[in-house]
DNA sequence: GAAAACATCTTAGTTGGTAAGATATTTAAT
DNA sequence: ATTAAATATCTTACCAACTAAGATGTTTTC
């Protein structure tokens, strides 16, 4: 009874560990950027937040971070302070804080993910527009299964 | 003058996005298993190195983890009141623990990834071998990419 | 066998989080 | 129009987990 793995075997369980890698890698560089940028983890999450979704109020910040409004304070004070954000006062409603980014402060980011994407529009050299196509999809299609599991896991407690 | 965009430029652009998209909700992710586990991220994060890399002493950890002493005899607490690891003195060097994983109770862990890995085995059916070779290859090189960045990152300051 | 090196733990102080409630503003009800 | 309820953010008191520095116990070196 001789256990045999095929190629595609292989290939699937080199990948699962690879995905492993992956995410962990992903989590030291952000931890490394945010370390960079003179930021704790959760004020850089909460930049990224304000850059890819755009100016929101300081409850829609909290809602987005799963955090405390009291925490979200904390958050704004020490963007603000190292220059990256801003509070403007909603005109239509004055209970409310619109944070928005302080776009001249941003570039300093914003230059040093262009450095990263050019190395990384190297890689994509490598492959043709089929083979990106692919890429695309496995990404995209892995992300949705991670976005659902995390929605699983949080249901469950 | 008309900015064109080709089939490519819109792949590229839609990749970068899809990464970006990825990392967040990886380390969304990554925050609601520990929560599930009833750990903290850091105490979580520590269990993986000692998964993925085996037992090692404290100091070992400390280094891996880019915590100080002091914290990881914190984690190394808590980890052993939930079960998840043990503190055995080196036989060799009795200034040292060896930080190990208890392998039944880590089981609870394990189940639940291979529920998920199942779940991703029903993804992987959609692409023959040539293209599973071609994500492989996609993400360990990106992988790789990503763990250049961290380490000139941490250089850098 | 004494001094230096080493591995881990302990302590004191700091940071950033939550929960609960204070303050200010808007909306709804009569 | 006034009052009550709802809403948005901030403040406060408290707690968990981190760092830095040094204490403790062990090994290595000379």
């Amino acid at each position: 009874m001789s256990t045999h793995f095929s190629k595609r075997d292989e290939l699937i369980h080199a990948l699962t560990d690879q995905m492993r890698i992956s995410s962990t890698v992903t989590i030291f560089f952000h931890q490394a950027i945010a370390e960079h940028l003179g930021l704790n983890q959760t004020d850089h999450k909460c930049l990224e937040l304000l850059q890819r979704k755009g100016a929101m109020t300081a409850g829609e910040l909290a809602e987005e971070s799963k955090l405390t409004t009291g925490a979200i304070t904390g958050v704004i004070d020490r963007l603000e302070k190292a220059g990256f954000a801003r509070r403007v006062k909603d005109p239509n409603d004055r209970r409310r804080w619109i944070i928005e980014i302080v776009q001249e402060n941003i570039k300093i980011i914003e230059d040093l993910f262009k450095t990263f994407a050019q190395q990384t529009m190297q890689l994509y050299d490598k492959y043709t527009d089929e083979e990106l196509a692919v890429i695309l999809d496995y990404v995209s299609e892995s992300t949705n299964l991670t976005v659902e599991w995390t929605k699983k896991l949080r249901e469950k407690r």
